[in-house]
DNA sequence: AGATTATGTCAGTGTTGTTGACTTAATTTT
DNA sequence: AAAATTAAGTCAACAACACTGACATAATCT
């Protein structure tokens, strides 16, 4: 079955008897690399990377989280959340309240120039799913988001359910 | 409606109201970050990153690929995979065999020890995505998968569809 | 009073991406 | 056959974004 290859390579190719769920695992991969590609362009006329993108969409779908929550669902430390944070601040889309509860925590809010432009990123990406949907039973909708859910770790579950939901 | 605030933050969430499928957004990006995670663990043991997973992914995928070929696939340019694929070829994963066709050409091929490699990345990815079809209605896998794709620019689908089916 | 916690900061490092310029060999065009 | 183009490789410099380790400060908890 598997062609004569003297220097030992192989030339067939890695498929579903192999592995399962192969097609998901790169169709997966190539949604997320359109998915991310749309901002990133915006982002790019502002000398910002897709790092800031991830703070201020958290910061302002939960205004008021702290540092440490978002070092909790972005998973980076806080010397790299730092420098990132630092320039969303000195541009005013970002600003640090100190916390009135506990004075040593820092929580986060969006400027309104900052809410503009998660607006603005967030647009292309409603759009391209919207699309996406629109092809779809309407049904679709409910199967997507179990799926999706599903794939995180349930540990992490508590960081979606935190979020609001349509207010 | 909008809460008092002297130094002009803001203290409503981002929500539906404001932006479509906000919660596909953060769902995709949790899936995405939990997905990616279980390889990166494996990587980390062999000195390997994510880009070096997605090389051999592809190579695995369709052996015999041209380095442009690659490069049209991950969106990076030739000097990123460059590196990369050398410590690929370097550490005995893949090899590059000349074009019979163009001599220009570098044909990619895994090594035995190449697709072992490959099938021990994508264990977990399949589990993960096997284990939240569990838990869903059956006929789920074609609009995940219907979905997915309409989340790919139609310009890209050839990507896609010049990938092995289950053979 | 002492320990712990939340945050910030300094310094160094590694991976992965970028641009620009140039080389080599092979193919295609004229 | 000569000239232009193409596929791939390489060198150098650089930037974004992640990491570790160590230390500082202020506030809270024990």
């Amino acid at each position: 079955m598997k062609p004569y290859t003297p220097d030992g390579h192989i030339e067939t190719a890695l498929t579903e008897k192999h592995a399962k769920e192969l097609d998901i695992i790169e169709l997966f991969f190539f949604a997320y690399r359109d998915f991310t590609a749309d901002p990133d362009k915006i982002l790019e006329m502002l000398n910002f990377g897709r790092a800031h993108h991830r703070v201020l969409y958290f910061v302002n779908r939960k205004p008021g989280m702290t540092v440490a929550e978002l070092l909790e669902v972005l998973k980076i430390t806080k010397q790299s959340l730092a420098r990132v944070l630092k320039q969303l601040i000195d541009t005013g889309h970002i600003v640090q309240i100190q916390g009135p509860r506990d004075r040593r925590q820092r929580e986060l809010y969006p400027t309104h120039q900052g809410r503009e432009l998660a607006l603005e990123l967030a647009a292309p990406q409603s759009r391209r799913i919207a699309n996406a949907l629109e092809q779809l039973d309407p049904s679709s909708r409910a199967v997507i988001e179990n799926f999706l859910k599903a794939m995180v770790d349930p540990a992490q579950w508590q960081q979606i359910d935190s979020l609001p939901k349509s207010g």
